[in-house]
DNA sequence: GGCCAGGACACCA
DNA sequence: TGGTGTCATGGC
């Protein structure tokens, strides 16, 4: 079977640190939830978020959409942008009841591209939030691209640093199979290997990670 | 005490 | 269309 270059990369990467098995998150809403509170934040930050959530026993639709803002906002203050985030949670919501009638099976039964551009036109859910939901709570094959990738994927000298968010996309959805395990490990050990390798040089060009990046390919 | 984290959006030229 | 400011907590 004959492998390209990002293929390489995801085989080198999960021989290296193994599945990651995503998304953490017990329901698809959590899941959901977690996608939106991630936002710019350290995960640690949201799990503490999810935490008082369900201390709260609040991690419903229901639950968060009778919340008002300030209560809400005041549940998940550790992923910072507390009050943005309490609005984008109750915007998903309305939406969710609104056009699904408060289903994820319906949200997710039509063709997940259609699905797709129904996640970004709702306030607060930007390209990756959107794939995100797509892939870990929909089961769909969109690929999810994110700081990490550019930055790692630049260094490495296979992308442009200034490529955009659906470039990148585009780059990796036409180069690689679009199986639902292939998409839902390689954003995950993409993630875990920008935390492990890239914090430590963040300055760091495409020689350094050539040092410190153990899957790097000549 | 500064930097960074699994972004998105409003505003402006 | 692209660049910049804003939103904000917590770990290192």
């Amino acid at each position: 079977m004959p492998v390209n270059l990002l293929q390489e990369i995801f085989y080198r990467l999960l021989a290296n640190y193994g599945p990651r098995n995503w998304w953490p998150g017990e329901t698809t809403f959590e899941i959901c939830a977690g996608a939106i509170l991630t936002q710019n934040t350290n995960w640690n930050n949201v799990e503490k978020a999810i935490a008082n959530l369900k201390k709260a026993d609040a991690l419903s639709l229901d639950k968060i959409a009778s919340l008002k803002k300030d209560e809400l906002a005041e549940l998940i203050r550790p992923t910072g942008y507390y009050n943005l985030k309490a609005s984008r949670l109750q915007e998903f919501i309305f939406f969710l009841k609104q056009e699904h009638q408060g289903s994820f099976e319906r949200l997710f039964s039509h063709p997940w591209q259609q699905t797709r551009v129904e996640l970004l036109n709702i306030k607060g859910i930007g390209p990756e939030t959107a794939d995100s939901i797509l892939l870990y709570a929909g089961n769909k094959p969109s690929f999810v691209v994110d700081s990490y990738t550019r930055r790692i994927y630049s260094r490495l000298g296979i992308v442009t640093e200034g490529i955009s968010y659906d470039e990148l996309r585009k780059y990796f959805m036409d180069h690689l199979p679009h199986e639902l395990y292939l998409f839902n490990e390689y954003h995950a050990l993409i993630v875990e290997l920008g935390k492990q390798v890239c914090r430590k040089s963040p300055k760091c060009s495409h020689c350094c990670l050539s040092a410190l990046c153990p899957v790097y390919i000549s």
